[in-house]
DNA sequence: AACTCGATGGAAACCGGTTCCTGGTGCGGT
DNA sequence: ACCGCACCAGGAACCGGTTTCCATCGAGTT
C-alpha cells in the first residue's frame, strides 16, 4: 500500500536518503553493513528502502570496484546435450559461488567468438569460458593466444574447457576430459567382443575433440595387433543428421564392417536409425557404440554402449579454478577421466 | 611489439588521453563516433588506443546512460531440451538485437528465482524472461505478479514465456504455445486410428503444461464420444525416468490399453524403454506418442509421432516482444500454434 | 565546569565513463 | 587590417553508487 507511481523510474539513493531525512553516504552505510549506524536512523532508511523498492545500481557498484564480478561462457550450441550440460555445470557452480552468468552462442562462428570475447574484456568478466571443441590450427592458436593476453592484460581469465591447449606459456586454464583414453578403452572393448572390422563416424578431419577419439581408435587396433582399413575412418560432424547420412553412404558403399563406432552419441543415433531403414538389426546384424552417455542413449534401442565424460562435472570445475586463480598464476592443464558404460549395443561377433 | 606489462591493470579512458596529449573528452569523442575530431587527432588517440589495448568499460557506460541493456532468462534446467531450444532462441535473437544474456538456472527452487529476478532488477536488465511451464497456484499469481510490478517500476519487464498468464492488468507479455490444441489434434489422432483406450502418462497434476494437455486429451475423447477412464490418466514429472516408472507401474498394475500418449517426448523415451523391457512391441502391440518433437524423437525405434512445438521461434518472439515494449505498453498475450508429427510409432488398432 | 573521547552523520572526492558549455584558434570575407 | 564564424578541444558537471575525512554532539571524567 505504497509507492509504484505507476512511472518507470528506478529511485535513486538520493531519492531514498531525502525520503529518510538523511544524506545518501548514510543509506549507503546502512544498507553496507558494517558501519556503526544508529538503530533509529536504520529504521528510518529501511524503511524509505522498502517504501521506493529501492535495489543500488549493480553496474554503478561495480564500477565503484564492489559487487561480483560476472563471467561469461561461450559455446557453439546450447541446444547440444553435451554442451548443454557443460552449461549447467558452469551456471551452477557460478551461482553457488555468486556470480552472474553470461552466456553467447556462436555457432561456429569464430569472428563472433572474437566479438564476445571483446565485450567480456568490456564488461571486466570475472572470467571467459570458452567450451566444446574446436580445429586446432596456428590460427586458432595465434588468435586464442591473443584473446588470452588480452583478457589476462584486462584482469580477467580464459579458460579452455573440452578445447586443445595453447602453447606453454599462454594465461589460460585448460579443463579436457581424455578423448583419447575414451575411445581406447570403448574400441579396446569392441574388439575384445571378436570384431575386427570396426567402421568410425568420426568428426571434423582438423577437430580435436573428433582428432583424440579417431586417436584412441587407431591406438587401441595397434595395440590389439589389429590392422585399422583406412576406408573405414569416415568424416562428419557431430550431428545427428551426420551420422545418418554417414550411415547411408558406408551402408551405400557396402564396406564391410560388423561393428560401427560414433564419434558422439547424437553421431550414433543417426546411424542408428540408418542402420534400422536398411532393415539392419542392432546389434544382431552389427554392433553400435556412442561417446558422450547423454542422457538419451539409454532410450535408443538398443541402448546404446558409449562412453561416459563428466561433463557437468568439468564446466563446475572450469568455474572453480578460472576463480580461484588470479592472473598472475601460472597456466594450468587438467584432464578429467572417462569410463565406458556398457549396455545392449554391442555384441560378441558369433 | 608494444603494451601488456604484464600487470594485470585496465587502462582507463585517462590513461588513453594522456598518452594521445589530448582530453579524457577528446578520447571519448574519438570513439564515440559522431563528433567532429581533427583527423591528427583521431590518429594520435586511435593510436593510443591500440597500443594500451584499451576497450571502455561497459559498466561505466551504462552508469553514464549508453551502452546495451542486458537482458536475463530463468529456466529451470538448461539440460531438458525444450528448454534449451527456447534458450537458443531467446539468446540468439538477444545477440542479434545486440543484448547481452544473463541467463540462470533455478532447479525448480521459487526462491532462488526470486533472488535472480531481484538481482536483475539491480542490473536494470531490459527484460527478465522467464520460461517454462509451472504450478498456477494462487501463491504463484501472487508472487509473479509481485515480480512483474517490481520489475515494472524498475523500467524493465518480465515476460512469460510458455507460463501460466497472470489476471489482467498485470506487466507483463505471455508467449505461450497451444498445449491444449496441440494435445487435441494429437490425442484425435490416435483415436481416429482406432484406438479406445489410451494411457495417459501425465505431469505434475497442477503444472499448467501438463493440465493443458491433459484437458487436450479430455476434450479430444469427448469430441469423439468416447468415455475416457479416469484411470489412465497417469502422474508424475517431465522427466525420462517419470515415464520409465509410470509405464511399469502401468504394466504391473495390468491396466488395459492399446495406446500410450506421453505428456512429453522424455516421457516418451522412458516410457518406449519399459515397453521394450517388457517385452512389448512398439507400434505392434501398442501404440506410442510424445509431445515436443524434440530432436531424438526421430532416432528412437520407432520413429516417434508427437506433437511439434516452435520452441525456437518462442525464444526469439519472447525477447522482440519484450525489447519493443515499454513498461507503460498494456500487457499482451500470444499464443503460437503446434502441429501434429506422424513418424511411426503410433499404428491403427486391426 | 572544562576536557576528552567515542559514536554519528554530512560533505566531498572518487570510480570510469559521457556530454554540455565555453573558449581559443585559424580561416575567409569585406 | 578587422570581424565573425566554423571548427575543435578542454573543463566541469553528471550518472549512481562508495569511502575517506572531518565536524558535531552527548556523555563520562576530574
Amino acid at each position: 500500500m505504497t509507492r509504484k507511481s505507476g512511472g518507470a523510474s528506478r529511485s535513486t539513493i538520493r531519492d531514498v536518503a531525502l525520503r529518510a531525512g538523511v544524506s545518501a553516504s548514510t543509506v549507503s552505510r546502512v544498507l553496507g553493513g558494517a558501519y556503526p549506524v544508529s538503530s533509529a536512523t536504520r529504521t528510518r532508511v529501511m524503511r524509505a528502502v522498502r517504501d521506493l523498492d529501492y535495489v543500488a545500481d549493480a553496474r554503478a557498484k561495480a564500477v565503484a570496484g564492489v559487487g561480483t564480478p560476472t563471467l561469461a561462457f561461450v559455446l557453439e550450441d546450447i541446444t547440444g546435450p553435451s554442451f548443454a550440460h557443460m552449461a549447467h555445470g558452469v551456471e551452477r557452480e557460478a551461482t553457488r559461488l555468486g556470480h552472474l552468468c553470461l552466456v553467447c552462442s556462436t555457432e561456429g562462428d569464430v569472428q563472433h567468438e572474437l566479438d564476445f570475447v571483446e565485450m567480456m574484456r568490456a564488461q571486466r568478466a570475472a572470467a571467459v569460458i570458452l567450451v566444446g571443441g574446436s580445429a586446432d590450427t596456428p590460427e586458432y592458436r595465434e588468435r586464442t593466444r591473443r584473446m588470452a593476453d588480452s583478457l589476462a592484460s584486462a584482469g580477467s581469465r580464459l579458460v579452455l574447457c573440452g578445447r586443445p591447449p595453447l602453447g606453454p606459456g599462454a594465461p589460460v586454464t585448460v579443463i579436457e576430459y581424455d578423448n583419447e583414453g575414451g575411445a581406447y578403452a570403448l574400441v579396446a572393448h569392441v574388439l575384445a567382443q571378436g570384431h575386427r572390422r570396426i567402421l568410425f563416424l568420426g568428426g571434423k578431419p582438423d577437430h580435436t575433440t573428433a582428432l583424440g577419439r579417431e586417436r584412441g581408435y587407431l591406438a587401441a587396433h595397434r595395440a590389439r595387433g589389429v590392422d585399422a582399413d583406412p576406408a573405414l575412418l569416415l568424416h562428419g560432424d557431430f550431428t545427428r543428421d551426420s551420422g545418418h547420412r554417414l550411415m547411408r553412404q558406408a551402408l551405400a558403399a557396402e564396406l564391410e564392417f560388423t561393428a560401427v563406432v560414433a564419434a558422439t552419441d547424437m553421431v550414433a543415433a543417426g546411424a542408428l536409425t540408418a542402420l534400422h531403414e536398411a532393415g539392419l538389426n542392432v546389434p544382431g546384424d552389427v554392433s553400435l557404440a556412442g561417446y558422450d552417455d547423454i542422457p538419451f542413449a539409454r532410450d535408443l534401442h538398443p541402448a546404446l554402449t558409449t562412453v561416459h565424460v563428466p561433463y557437468e562435472e568439468l564446466g563446475r570445475l572450469a568455474v572453480r579454478t578460472a576463480l580461484g586463480r588470479t592472473a598472475e598464476t601460472r597456466a594450468e592443464h587438467l584432464l578429467l577421466g572417462t569410463h565406458v558404460v556398457v549396455r545392449d549395443s554391442v555384441r560378441a561377433v558369433e
